[in-house]
DNA sequence: TGCATAAGCAGAATTTTATTCTGTCGATTT
DNA sequence: AAATCGACAGAATAAAATTCTGCTTATGCA
C-alpha cells in the first residue's frame, strides 16, 4: 500500500504537474536520465496511484461556465442511515466537489454553471429532489484570485 | 476575444481532459482526421487560451496532504482600498485556491496540509499576518466523495 | 559471509508520433 | 470572377515512445 518517493521521483511529479504533456524525452533530459529509467518511474507512479490522471484545464468561459458556487447542505438524515446522499450530488455533471465536512451531516458542494439562473434551475430540478437535503446555504464566487490543482511537492 | 468552438473542438477538449497525455495520433484515429488537422486545432485552443494547462492530478496522501480544509476569510479593510490580501494569500503554496466571494470583503480559501497541526502553524505563521484580516472559520473536510476538475463540455 | 535475486538504470533497436510542408477544396471577400 | 483565407489530407522528416538486453548495485536470505 505504501510506497516511498525518492527525490527523482519527487522531480518528476513537480515538473508533471506544472506540464502533463512534457514528453518523455525531455523529462530525461532535465533529469540527466535515459528516458527509458524515466518512463519506468513514471508507469510505476501511474500504478501506484501517486499519479492519479493527467487532465487538462479549462477556460470556463470559453465553454460558457461562467458562475462558480460552493453550496453548503444540511443533510437531515436521522436514522436513514449513511444514504447516498453524496452520491447522487456527485452524480450531477455541474457538481464539480463534494466534500464531507464536519459538523451533522454537512456537504459542501463546488459547482459551475452558466449564471445564476441556470444554477437556480439547477438545484431546483435536481437538488432539492434528493432526499434528506434539510437545507442549503449558497456562496456566489465574484472572481477566483487563485486556482490551482497543484499540490505541494516536498523538496527533501 | 470570442472564439467558437465547433463540435470537433469540443470533442478534442472532452477527450483531452479526460486524458491529457492522449496521444495527437490517437486523437486523430478517434475523430477520423489527419494528425496534421487535429494539431492545428489544438495548438489553436492554447492560443485562444481555450485550453489553459495540463495537469496531473497527484494524489495527496502520497505527498502526506491528508488534510483538506475550506477557510472563509472576513477582511477588515475599511478604506484601505482594493488591498492586496488576496495576492497574498495567493501566494503561500499551500493555498490552492482563492475566491472572492459575495459579502462585505470575503474569501474562500481552499488549503491542504498535511494535517491539523500543520494547518495551525501555517494559519499562525503566514495567514494572520496578513493585514486586514478580521476572522477566519475553518472548515476541516472529512472526506471527499468527488474531485473533478472537469468542465461540463456542451454537447452541441 | 557469500550467493541469489531484484531493482534501477543506460544504450541500442524498432515502432509510433510529432511536426512541417505542400496542395486541394470550398467558402468568403472584394 | 479573381483573390484570399481557413480547414484539411497526405507525404516526408525529425523526434519520441517503447521494448529489450545487459550491467551494476542493493537487498534478501541461507
Amino acid at each position: 500500500m505504501e510506497f516511498n518517493l525518492d527525490n527523482i521521483d519527487l522531480a518528476i511529479l513537480e515538473k508533471m504537474q506544472a506540464n502533463a504533456r512534457i514528453s518523455n524525452a525531455d523529462l530525461a533530459r532535465e533529469l540527466s536520465m535515459a528516458p527509458s529509467a524515466i518512463l519506468e518511474r513514471v508507469k510505476k507512479l501511474e500504478q501506484k496511484d501517486v499519479i492519479r490522471r493527467y487532465t487538462t484545464a479549462i477556460n470556463p468561459a470559453a465553454i460558457q461556465q461562467k458562475l462558480l458556487a460552493f453550496i453548503f447542505l444540511r443533510s437531515s438524515e436521522g436514522f436513514t442511515c449513511c444514504s447516498d446522499t453524496a452520491a447522487q450530488l456527485a452524480a450531477i455533471p455541474e457538481v464539480q466537489e463534494v466534500h464531507h465536512i464536519a459538523g451533522e451531516d454537512c456537504y459542501l458542494v463546488k459547482v459551475r454553471t452558466t449564471d445564476a439562473s441556470s444554477l437556480m434551475s439547477l438545484m431546483r430540478s435536481k437538488m432539492q429532489k434528493i432526499p434528506n437535503i434539510a437545507s442549503t446555504k449558497t456562496t456566489i464566487v465574484l472572481e477566483t484570485v487563485k486556482e490551482q490543482p497543484d499540490l505541494v511537492i516536498p523538496k527533501t
